[in-house]
DNA sequence: TTGTTTCATTGCAATATTACGATGAATTAA
DNA sequence: TTAATTCATCGTAATATTGCAATGAAACAA
């Protein structure tokens, strides 16, 4: 129906998908790498980086901080855009968790 | 309009995101993480195990096998799936690049 | 004040995803 | 052969996502 039934997973799988369907979009990858490179950020200069229309990065980024991955400040007219490096190692660590489970030999089965 | 202009990205972010696209679903994280579980697996008990219609869970499987993170064999009229080692290795290099990724002091401006 | 800049929000169209009933294909059992 | 089992595929409905033009809100400049 296009609607997970996220009530019959555990609350850590929910935990896992919602943070890796963020990064399920190009764009949100490339915001997020693009803060990581340089250290200060506005969204003037993403809508610049990235070839998407200003309301489609805005959207973009309102995704990224509802998941609290980054952090803005109003900066004049300007919004001050960057990873939020507490959120970020938290989530890196769930990430990994799963990312890091590891295959026995016996598994290899087909 | 519902679709990603893939062509503006990076073949690393496009990468990124077919892969965390595919766990951005819990259902196809709670598949993984049981046939991680388990050593020999087969698509019914995937159907006992998740709560969801058979039908919905082959469509599951498929995604994740086009995606080479899992593969499965016919064994009579059953057909056993299990992880695929070496492929899922060489996603978790990609996506823990980017999840390494350093927050400097500097960045957290805001 | 008025205009300018910057970003957020609204509204909508196009497309993608999710879920499942019905059905089909392949194998096994009787 | 016929029936049963198992999983894939088809078709479709419900919902979600993506993208952008138009517009709004807030701060600054003149």
């Amino acid at each position: 129906m296009g609607i997970s039934k996220t009530e019959i997973f555990t609350d850590q799988q929910n935990e896992i998908s919602v943070f890796a369907k963020v990064f399920g979009h190009p764009a949100r990858v490339a915001i997020l790498q693009h803060l990581f490179k340089i250290d200060t950020c506005v969204c003037g200069d993403l809508v610049n980086e990235i070839g998407l229309a200003q309301p489609t990065i805005s959207q973009h980024l309102k995704e990224l901080k509802h998941l609290g991955l980054i952090k803005g400040s109003i900066e004049g007219t300007r919004v001050c855009y960057c990873i939020d490096a507490d959120n970020w190692t938290k989530m890196k660590h769930i990430m990994q968790e799963f990312l890091d489970q590891d295959v026995s030999a016996k598994a290899d089965c087909c």
